[in-house]
DNA sequence: TGGTAAACATGATTTTAATCATGTTTTAGT
DNA sequence: ACTAAAACATGATTAAAATCATGTTTACCA
């Protein structure tokens, strides 16, 4: 808002990076070409917000390139993170499909390019595409499920095998190939991390504390490095 | 698989009672006919299992009567109760339409009626009716969001103020309209409000004796009585 | 680049809720 | 109606994690 050189950015789905990574993958070229024209496209840096927690939905995000968190305030002030979105993935059609205000904030996590569709042109296509359709109510389907087991999670294990089962989760989405491998490659804060397990961030302190002094994980800057994946996959009681 | 009496029943999607509460209240005759046709009915005695978690779904269950507990058993034996389905719900379309098997099982709370849709009907009605199937995914984009709140209140509110926010809810939806109001009709031992609430079954008993002193609620038998909503409401922490 | 706020870290204390132990009441099956 | 098992109840103890307090390091921006 004060910056004069705009955030705006030109960005074709057609040629988008992160499109073979999304629902979008198999959509086609003409319906493409009307996306492209139609949504528009935006820089944001660290911390700035999309969408807010009991507003209304006017269309799709489309995640370009960068992370977002999802998470919802408690009354304490305290975020639950209930995912982190990356490129490819889309937000907000969840609460447009079922017509109810957004039920969490979304949040820039690093800076990031994220493309915003208006609500009739996603609809429009939706109706379209019967295969895209379908696509989507299987991916529904499948985060329902993958909700519900985050719920039982979370009641039923200790906050040590939360954290570990966190570790591997975000090694298995974030870990980076050859090299510096095994290095889990996002920012997060400790505290955002307590709020993803659902803890105090100092607890996770402590237990990172722990498992770096138990040889599990290294801590390069505020970077984590798995360092012993099978014992912290038995940390977290899988397969028990 | 002992009695002699068949436990199959003989009942017409046309005239189903339970019907208008379920997602098939607007379909088209004919292909309630193939619905009636093609399913099984089965009337089920308290304890028995529908389904269960990890196995393959062949088709869907659609509640006539009786409630249903739907659950993930833990690794220490507990289980954690995801949700209560009831009359008109269906149950099992989820993984179906996800194609993964199970991710929870579901057992019969109190005698109840369910009929039982094979995959290829219940997909074949889905595609021949977009109305149907609309209305399909804007209920599994309704329950996630439903999910999504559990989970943050799961993370971020005490054992007691949960408890009171189940009682409620569980009142909302079972509470008895007129005669004995308020009294929540639905046979749940304190082990299953402790495995909705995500608690031990010892805190759940202390808890009610404490909510009962306060006058908060009353405990006819095994049911529960709501004597004063609107304490119990500011007791789950709700607008705050 | 110096100053300031945020993030990280660690210790001490308190709170919450789980677990263990034991007894009583209800329920269901023969 | 009788018995066994399950459910309910209450007290005592322990364990887990939150909170409070304080100090250090890191990151950011004017």
């Amino acid at each position: 808002m004060s910056s004069r050189k705009s955030n705006h950015i030109d960005l074709q789905c057609q040629f988008c990076q992160s499109r073979g990574d999304s629902h979008f993958s198999e959509l086609p070229t003409d319906d493409l070409e009307v996306l492209s024209s139609h949504k528009s496209c935006v820089t944001y840096k660290k911390g700035q917000t999309l969408f807010y927690e009991g507003t209304r939905p006017m269309g799709i995000f489309c995640i370009n390139h960068g992370k977002v968190k999802v998470y919802k305030m408690g009354s304490n002030g305290k975020e639950q993170i209930l995912f982190i979105a990356q490129p490819g993935d889309f937000l907000g059609y969840r609460s447009l499909l079922s017509e109810e205000f957004y039920g969490a904030t979304g949040t820039v996590l690093e800076q990031a390019a994220i493309c915003f569709i208006p609500k009739s042109d996603f609809l429009s296509i939706l109706n379209k595409n019967p295969a895209f359709f379908q696509k989507l109510m299987k991916a529904v389907c499948h985060e329902l499920g993958v909700m519900e087991e985050k719920l039982a999670q979370l009641a039923q294990k200790s906050v040590r095998e939360r954290l570990a089962a966190t570790i591997i989760m975000l090694k298995e989405t974030y870990g980076m190939e050859g090299e510096g491998s095994d290095v889990i490659d996002i920012a997060l804060s400790r505290e955002d991390l307590a709020n993803i397990v659902g803890t105090a961030t100092e607890t996770v302190i402590r237990l990172l504390s722990d498992f770096k002094s138990d040889g599990l994980i290294g801590l390069k800057g505020k970077k984590i490095q798995v360092l012993d994946a099978q014992r912290l996959i038995h940390e977290a009681d899988f397969y028990a």
